[in-house]
DNA sequence: CCTGCGACATACTAATCAGTATGTTCAGGC
DNA sequence: GCCTGAACATACTGATTAGTATGTCGCAGG
């Protein structure tokens, strides 16, 4: 046998960082969670794509569904925050801010199988577990409410119709956006889903004035 | 020791009833999968509900999963027949017999809480079991597209408007439906879904001629 | 340089649960 | 009346898996 050197685990075993290591924990669950949901997911398959053991895991949080109440209050909440609360946030047209981003939705086969995160975990958790729910209450409410509050801004400013309910409005378009997502999830098929992109967009330029007229951008037709 | 009659076990222990055991076991699971989901659901909770044993189960079933298969197959389609095509099929006017299915649509908190048996089980198992895919993306093809053919019928006899896509209308319906029914499954409440009634009947009114101006039945705005 | 605690790793436990093996009952054909 | 197979019932097995117990490592403070 030879004398091993004092360090014989793998080079430099990346010093020690706990927020990574918990970060990583909570984007590798997310990740399995996304694919097969919260309860079909295994703890091993979480700690063999973060990189760690069961140790760390239960350094970091108390159990399997603190994990999943982190997912929810951190990496969802997150995403929704830059996917949709910030570009909403920062636009002065929500109506052009909600088309771009629903134009940049992903069409590929993982995003068609997988879903929508939030969504999904509504639909395993909410009915079950007390705790998931009110998170993800919060969340689904946190993001109808920054589109509801970004179409009463843009009606102030003249970009969205006087008449339209920026609440009803909100939860409608989320509905429709929910609803083509599953679909398409459902049935397996990404021109569902490029249709419904088509429609959604439709609907948001229903919300638009009938003719201010120029208003500067012209609302040119988009090929 | 007594010498016990003949029919120890509960009086008329029920007659041999194969079809109607398969009913019962396919009823039970039905309804615990509607609740808690299929993987969430284990087969002794069924069992229970069924009043029968394990040995009943897997006379009849392959297994778990061929149960799950036979639910959609049987109970979920039949469901759809009973609730969607059925009506459709009967009636003349689509977007009456739709406003219709939508607006007896319940309510009641169990409802809100276990959602769509069909969406759940598509966001649960279409992802990580072929065979339920398949099955289950069957059957959503068969709903949108009965709702798509009574669309296009009904536009032939004047009840729909003629510069409407029945295939494109029929699957933005079902998805706003799906996404309503989730959204309030989502948040837990009640009032999401009865303002998504109110404007799913809008969305189908808006499928109507401008102006039939006289075409039988007046259509008089609902209360 | 030692020490104490945070940050992990490893090995084990315990419970759940799908599936199986085997036994028992019933109903109809002969 | 018996006999065979369908229609169940019961008890067990095996595998998966969340959670735990215990050990080790490394950095910070004294």
């Amino acid at each position: 046998m030879f004398r091993r050197p004092p360090a014989a685990r793998p080079r430099t075993r990346a010093p020690r960082d706990p927020s990574r290591t918990r970060g990583a924990l909570l984007q590798a669950a997310a990740r399995r969670i996304h694919e097969a949901g919260f309860q079909a997911t295994d703890l091993d398959a979480i700690l063999a794509e973060a990189g760690v053991t069961k140790g760390a895991l239960y350094h970091h949080f108390a159990g399997k569904d603190a994990l999943g109440y982190a997912i929810v209050d951190e990496v969802l909440a997150d995403l929704t925050r830059e996917k949709w609360l910030r570009p909403l946030a920062e636009a002065d047209d929500p109506i052009q801010a909600l088309i771009a981003i629903v134009r940049n939705s992903p069409l590929d086969p993982d995003a068609i199988r997988c879903g929508c995160p939030v969504n999904n975990l509504a639909q395993e958790m909410s009915p079950v577990n007390g705790a998931f729910r009110e998170r993800i209450a919060r969340l689904l409410d946190a993001w109808i409410r920054g589109i509801a509050d970004a179409l009463a801004r843009g009606r102030r400013r003249g970009f969205v119709r006087s008449d339209v309910s920026p609440d009803d409005a909100a939860t409608y378009f989320v509905a429709l956006y929910e609803g083509y997502v599953s679909l398409a999830k459902g049935v397996q098929d990404a021109r569902l889903l490029a249709s419904g992109q088509a429609q959604m967009v439709r609907y948001l330029e229903s919300l638009r004035p009938a003719s201010p007229r120029g208003h500067g951008r012209g609302a040119r037709q988009a090929g």
